[in-house]
DNA sequence: TCTGGGGTCCTAGGACCC
DNA sequence: TCTGGGGTCCTAGGACCC
């Protein structure tokens, strides 16, 4: 039996969010953009969430990066300039792009709102190679779109998605098995997906300081080290990977909203006001999604960075609003031992399809009840926004204030 | 120095059952 | 009295990704 090849494709934004700004601020007029001078996406630092979330290249040069505070990236650059996110508009040029992918195939996995991953395997034109869909879709993007893409071009994702992040920006690059030890085993383990900062001096230690050091050990040495993640990574590093592209869309596994506060609270009441409005994002989401949770899993952060999380199993699925505030509630009086209180957040697993459990929710008045409210609340979301419905006690809340 | 928010997956220990 | 082994489920925490 032959085995067929894979066509691989990953298809990365560079510097997602800060091209996308300076696209939009170009469309509105504005001269100046934003990718030819210092500067960087960032969070609100007033309100405590003050960090990089995209950078210009010129960004990069002074060594600022994702993730790090916005003022270390001031004292690495002092005229920095720093733009705010928007998330909607992200969303308009990540569904742009994808819609250009779709016309070279279905076959497309969205890995996050700026990296997709394609297989066209049995969609490849006769007269065309793989490198020529990536270097048409490169240039298509940025000419239509006004952003430029990175493409990896491979048989398998890990090795796309590698080949991707090689030389940047507005590139194509291979990285097909004969080309493995020549491109990629040189790199810093740093380098290798899924091999973060935790396990780095892990790896040093055992003398892994490349990629190809990696691929080189014993498997079993990493497997009696690591567990299954040293065998992940061990396959990586030699480029072995036979996951699918996953296409069609799953549903998600866990649903979560989670808020820094402005600032530290040591107040019960003022925690489950903001407990709530939490509960009640996550539950509208649950019930937009038409499933039903087992799990609800409450986390809290100190002002000292130490967090914790709680979770209880129910013993029905549900969506109501009422019921996981009432199971969070109690987690959280669990959780809080009155230390000042960073973050707080809510969270959802163990989700099912609500359809498959119709029957067994006939016999539940109480959870009947509480769908009927819920649905006239999500109704009225849907029709005037969603600040539209405030609960009673936050209204009280305010008139006591 | 001052440190976001949304996810997925894995591990380890304890409870419980046969 | 001193005491198994395997399996499953639940929970807390942690690593990693973008």
């Amino acid at each position: 039996m032959i085995k067929i090849e894979r066509q691989i494709l990953h298809v990365d934004v560079n510097n997602a969010f800060l091209s996308w700004t300076a696209v939009e601020r170009l469309k509105n007029g504005e001269t100046l953009d934003i990718r030819t001078i210092p500067a960087i996406i960032g969070g609100d630092e007033s309100k405590r969430k003050g960090v990089v979330l995209a950078k210009s290249n010129i960004a990069k040069q002074f060594g600022i990066q994702t993730g790090e505070p916005i003022y270390f990236a001031r004292k690495k650059c002092p005229n920095i300039q720093v733009f705010s996110s928007n998330h909607a508009m992200y969303r308009k040029y990540s569904d742009a792009l994808y819609n250009i992918l779709c016309e070279y195939t279905d076959r497309i996995e969205r890995f996050s709102i700026d990296e997709c991953f394609m297989d066209l395997t049995l969609f490849l034109p006769k007269n065309k190679k793989l490198i020529d869909v990536a270097y048409e879709i490169k240039d298509r993007v940025k000419n239509e779109l006004g952003f430029t893409v990175n493409v990896g071009v491979a048989n398998n994702k890990l090795l796309a998605k590698m080949a991707s992040d090689f030389q940047k920006p507005d590139k194509v690059h291979t990285l097909y098995k004969e080309e493995i030890e020549t491109k990629m085993w040189c790199l810093p383990i740093s380098d290798l997906f899924m091999v973060g900062k935790k396990s780095i001096p892990k790896l040093q230690r055992m003398q892994i300081k490349t990629i190809g050091d990696l691929a080189r050990k014993d498997e079993r040495e990493l497997i009696k080290n690591f567990g299954k993640f040293g065998r992940v990574i061990w396959e990586y590093a030699n480029g072995i990977d036979n996951s699918e592209v996953v296409y069609i869309e799953e549903k998600p596994k866990g649903i979560g909203n989670s808020v820094t506060l402005p600032y530290d609270y040591s107040n019960v009441e003022e925690i489950e006001t903001v407990l709530l409005s939490l509960v009640e994002q996550v539950s509208y989401r649950l019930r937009k999604e038409n499933m039903l949770a087992k799990t609800v899993n409450v986390q809290i952060k100190t002002n000292e960075f130490k967090v914790y999380s709680h979770q209880k199993k129910l013993d029905t699925p549900t969506s109501s609003t009422k019921i996981i505030y009432m199971e969070a509630k109690k987690l959280l009086e669990e959780l809080y031992k009155s230390v000042p209180i960073r973050l707080i957040g809510v969270r959802v697993d163990n989700l099912c399809e609500k359809d498959e459990l119709q029957i067994s929710l006939f016999d539940n008045k109480q959870e009947e009840k509480q769908n009927k409210i819920d649905n006239v609340l999500d109704n009225l979301k849907e029709k005037y926004g969603y600040n539209f419905i405030k609960r009673a006690r936050d209204v009280e809340h305010k008139n006591n204030s």
